[in-house]
DNA sequence: CGTATAGTTAGCTGTATGGCTAAGCATGAG
DNA sequence: CTCATGCTTAGCCATACAGCTAACTATACG
């Protein structure tokens, strides 16, 4: 029932994985029980079901027995931490190329008054 | 020399470390040298140069010597591949979302036709 | 009921990760 | 030259990770 709150550590790690991200790619195209996603994996069933462990710790999929079939859900916001961050660094990145303008503009000026 | 070929994998996992994100964002706002990054870590040096490779095998900073110091500085396109690949993501999810407007229309016009 | 199907659990293995200390090397200041 | 500074290398340790097999549970189906 918990929902586990948006840990950048854990869903960058979770995506740190080729196979998690190609089962993400797939249940992004709508859910599926587990054994279709391990089936183009070459993994085991247990190994599978460990990195289905790691994206639902990760708060990326969401997954729900019926009957004996284990149903997986993408949960597409989950990427939004993810998405802010990148915006933030951006964000960052760009106020820091901006005093980099101003310093040029100084320097520009500060040349301008060396040598009129 | 060899400009590391950018592998999503690297990035995430270096991206998913809390140590490495600070750092990450202190090199955001400007060149620092390894023992500046190193202070608000609360690391020691040899773990924080470990760090430091970890991003730079991922392709996200650049480091060069001058003299005793070591300056590192952030290398910003690094962070494409990612921004890249959460964009496919959405967009896949956003044509599931279209699919799934479509199922519903066609469960609508089925209704339609099997309660005229 | 009996059997095949779909997960699940337990537990093993080798490698990677993140932290440390200790000792070494190179350079700038005096 | 000498020494402090700033990084570097080597190597140790504990934990975590990704894979596996083997054995178990639970639900459908005939």
């Amino acid at each position: 029932m918990a929902k586990h709150e948006p840990d950048l550590s854990l869903i960058f790690h979770a995506l740190s994985d080729p196979t998690r991200r190609m089962m993400l790619a797939r249940l992004a195209q709508g859910p599926a029980p587990v054994t279709e996603l391990a089936a183009p994996t070459g993994l085991r069933l247990p190994t599978v079901l460990r990195h289905l462990a790691v994206l639902e710790e990760a708060g990326l999929i969401s997954t729900a027995k019926d009957g004996r079939v284990r149903s997986c859900v993408i949960i597409p916001e989950a990427l939004a931490p993810v998405q802010t961050w990148l915006d933030a660094q951006r964000h960052i990145w760009e106020v820091r190329l901006d005093r980099f303008d101003d310093y040029v503009m100084t320097l520009m000026k500060e040349r301008a008054n060396d040598d009129p």
